[in-house]
DNA sequence: ATCTATTGATAAAG
DNA sequence: TCTTTATCAATAGAT
């Protein structure tokens, strides 16, 4: 990748291999966030320099990836009789939980159509059927979560009508009773914005909340 | 660095994301190598790929490094006196699985339409999206599924059409060959049965393997 | 640190 | 997964 190529073998001039440590160091961090971020997945990177500093990179964080690196069977057994506490805790809940969550992350990506190749035609049926309890579920979920704010919605039009009329009724009094004390200056004409209270900004459109309406049977085809 | 440039987010498209998954991780892998050979510093690399396998390289032993990593300033005060493993396993290992787990499993059971109450419409809506997507991959890999199914059954019929003939063939040749010897009793008429070879049960239809059919476009409604 | 000529890595397609 | 090919990206060497 260069003007010349070169062998990979130690940077005899350390100036040289010093500066090409920067330069490579940057190119390699940035390949694995890369990496990570395109693919989804875990990287955790360690570079010691030759003079003791430590530079490293991880997509989450370095402890979370260092310890399922310990997890891993392969590491598991690595630690040998250390203390029997450490042993029990080990070979039963360790062992035991690491392989729960690569099942659950299993399962989780086959729901989500992912990691399809080794099953069987059964299998896949199962999955397809399991997909479409859940997304009916789901949909009818949707419905009632649209019908009840539908319902606050009108509710709250309501009520804020029933507002409106009453500080309209205010507004009015308040203006006859100027009027009888000394008929000047008024302008006792729709005057909602001079009351707080009406904060609400909700678009229920005048012509929503007439009361006659069928809020019941709301629960329909809801695809949006 | 190809026909196309890409954004750097997580691709979508679960196989393309495979493919990209194996040739960057070759990439990062011999990048990392290349840096702790030409500038001689040690580098440790640990990738988990999104189904938990584990891919890693290390300059040395992965255990000196992640050992050299422990020891440094900024992680020494993190492990106070309890056997030095011990403290490991359960403050970070058992919380962060603990919490993986149970994070898992909710998403498990939303995704099976439980456990939906506390969700917002949005969230309802991107359920139901994930659903959907998941449901049409594995229709999609279902119909593929049953596609083979079908081209490997009516091959297999084939085959046995074939053997069947060849075996009538032989039938009939050492009928005449014993008719010639001698013409007393012959029954070689249709003795498929005597022969073994074909203990296949298939239950393709006689009428099904005829050659001439379509079996290029059976890749549609399969909603069985 | 910056500049480029070059090599290297890799996305897409088969 | 492996190969091929067209492009984009990383970087060696020089400044």
């Amino acid at each position: 990748m260069t003007r010349e190529r070169i062998q990979i073998k130690k940077i005899s001039n350390a100036t040289a291999r010093q500066v090409t440590f920067s330069k490579r160091r940057r190119g390699l961090f940035k390949k694995a966030e890369e990496l990570s971020v395109l693919c989804d997945v875990d990287v955790g990177l360690i570079v010691f320099s030759s003079s003791g500093r430590l530079f490293e990179y991880s997509s989450s964080s370095m402890k979370s990836i260092l310890d399922r690196h310990h997890l891993q069977p392969k590491n598991l057994d690595k630690l040998a009789q250390p203390s029997l506490e450490l042993q029990l805790v080990e070979s039963s809940n360790l062992s035991w939980l690491s392989r729960e969550i690569t099942e659950k992350g299993r399962e989780v990506r086959q729901l989500r159509g992912e990691q399809l190749e080794g099953l069987s035609l059964e299998e896949l049926q199962k999955l397809e059927k399991l997909l479409e309890t859940g997304l009916s579920r789901v949909m009818e979920k949707k419905g009632e979560s649209i019908a009840k704010e539908i319902t606050d919605l009108r509710q709250k039009g309501i009520e804020l009508k029933e507002e409106n009329e009453r500080l309209r009724q205010q507004v009015l009094e308040a203006s006859v009773r100027r009027n009888d004390a000394g008929p000047g200056d008024l302008d006792a004409n729709n005057n909602e914005e001079s009351s707080e209270s009406v904060d609400n900004s909700c678009s229920s459109g005048s012509g929503s909340a007439t009361g006659d309406d069928e809020a019941s049977d709301v629960s329909l085809k809801l695809r949006l």
